[in-house]
DNA sequence: AAACGTCAGGTTACCGGTAACGTACCTTTA
DNA sequence: TAAAGGTACGTTACCGGTAACCTGACGTTT
């Protein structure tokens, strides 16, 4: 099948070139779909495409130019857990109409491991970079400085980006279900969360949270950052923890609705009106909200979206279209039945 | 920063040489960590490479030989489900490890896309290609056979793989539940599952699961294929439809945890009891099980477990180490409460 | 002391495309 | 009809590494 020896699979495209009975700069010019070919030329050139199976090399392709690299690396904290999945599925989509590759990596919430991360992606010469999460190490933005290579930071609204943001705007979430809490007269409220989770921005959301309570004077009664990644059975035993510590919660603001939907778990095991006794709100509407009992009260947000603007931006600045830096991804409060 | 205007990034393999007053080939020597090198010298062209920040161009590199591709590519049908995510993470996190980087390629369900996606990959002469599902255009198969590269069929079982197969024994996971159902009494048996979804390996567990059934020369009742992605909503709907459709059923087997979640919270709000009305189960082993009221019975998947042991068996046949060509990933039936 | 092996390090050729430029031929227009 | 311009190709050089081979210094063997 090969017919040197030193080769791996098909042909090149010089063999194309030679079968067709063209140069390989005119085979080249086809494949590419340039100018400076006849359409006669072209059916020869493509008859012998098909006829040796030739695979296109963008190994070669990249390192004889040097913009033709169609290598995206993205990197997001974790695939397991919830919200991560549909902006990858959404990004990857995305960059597939547009004729790019997704290079991944979980980093795992570890600035070290996305260094790591990057530094074997960047040797690959990327067109491009989506990031997720705040927090980088000082030498993963040097790299990332000296290689002027455009950026995409999403998940959280940065409003002095490195390049380009595309995210939610996490401190609005709280801050606007703390005031939907408050007005519906809770007073005791308690917020319940886990660390370990996709690059901290549930602590912004915590400090819009708090933001709200504070402009109304009042103080949160109880907080609960759980050693742990965010899920249903954290929410449960956090909600177990902050009951049996502080008496008279009427209110409990989640990380996630998963986080919720174990609380809410944890009052229907133990006999707790939902929202008589204790009003539950979540975040990120995610798809169990649909079949509960009660409807979960939470803040929708568009993950889809998210990962396609995140994409199509970064696509724009890597053609050199006009962007905007910062983009804000619409997120909804539904209000629910659980406040 | 750039000497010459023709140069994107940092500096060449040439210019830390030169900086170390060593020719290229020696300093190639030390960053490849081959023999051939004193420690003096050594020491030389780091402090360059440091100096210079120098980052190394693997394109040039795999372009250079044949056998130096770290690229690897994954396809899966879907991120935003449930089970996939696990098994991506563990992937890529047993790359980095190895030092490959992980391409991947939702194919949502379609063949098609997937082959688009896998003439893409190819063009990058991966070092190998991990695929899902067991569906595949012909066409993808003669590509593959033609560039003569490591493959991992994953997810589900396949005792005669195009190269090598890492999965779960679908079928026995159907059969077991059977048998177990059976064993508890039950007579009048129903199934519910969503046919557009993850590489119907959903369909081999319910032909297992009818073959239990035959043994003991029963029918099932009932059976609903609903066009739509497992997930909570649809499982408590096609419950809806079920029982709707067909009395006295007391047993239903679902496609996925997901799905019989959602049953369950249609037989609450409905005030059929669980396991005396009707019995559910599932499969999975989804996080959720851990904050439900009953313990649901399913069937736990170690997906990590697949991930690593795809993500090994790959690497181990690039580099030519002997390796099974099947492999099977353990499943365990865990009896709950639900049956 | 001559022959030989060993090892650090240098030289050369090449991987498979693409950019830049050159050239033959064919049309248009004064 | 000749000059000018356009178009379809071909030719050459090069991208940044690595494999394969070569060289020369030094230590060891006989």
């Amino acid at each position: 099948m090969a017919k040197k020896s030193s080769k791996r699979g098909g042909a090149t495209l010089s063999e194309v070139a030679q079968a067709a009975g063209v140069s390989k700069m005119t085979a080249s010019r086809v494949l590419r779909n340039a100018s400076g070919f006849t359409e006669e030329t072209k059916v020869k050139v493509m008859l012998q495409v098909e006829r040796l199976g030739y695979v296109p090399n963008r190994i070669a392709a990249a390192f004889g130019s040097f913009d033709t690299s169609t290598l995206i690396g993205v990197s997001v904290p974790s695939l397991t857990s919830g919200l991560y999945g549909p902006v990858l599925d959404s990004i990857d989509r995305t960059f597939l109409k547009y004729g790019y590759q997704t290079m991944i990596g979980a980093h795992e919430r570890s600035p070290e491991t996305e260094e790591e991360w990057l530094r074997a992606i960047l040797a690959w010469r990327p067109a491009g970079v989506i990031l997720s999460g705040r927090k980088h190490t000082p030498a993963t933005i040097e790299i990332l400085k000296a290689q002027a290579i455009p950026i995409v930071e999403m998940w959280n609204l940065n409003t002095s980006p490195l390049d380009i943001s595309v995210g939610f705007n996490h401190f609005d979430c709280g801050y606007e279900m703390g005031q939907f809490i408050l007005s519906k007269g809770y007073k005791k409220i308690a917020y319940i969360g886990a660390n370990r989770n996709e690059g901290s921005t549930n602590l912004i959301r915590l400090d819009g949270f708090q933001a709200a309570l504070n402009d109304s004077s009042l103080q949160m009664v109880s907080k609960e950052i759980l050693v742990d990644h965010a899920g249903f059975y954290p929410g449960y035993y956090g909600t177990e923890n902050v009951l049996n510590r502080t008496s008279d919660i009427d209110a409990i603001y989640y990380q996630d609705d998963t986080m919720a939907v174990g609380g809410m778990f944890y009052c229907q095991k133990h006999g707790i009106e939902i929202p008589t006794d204790i009003a539950i709100a979540g975040w990120g509407g995610m798809e169990i909200t649909s079949v509960l009992p009660r409807k979960l009260t939470t803040t929708t947000v568009a993950t889809e979206t998210l990962g396609k603007s995140a994409a199509e931006a970064l696509v724009a600045r890597i053609r050199n279209e006009p962007t905007k830096d910062v983009n804000v991804v619409e997120t909804r409060l539904i209000p629910g039945e659980t406040v």
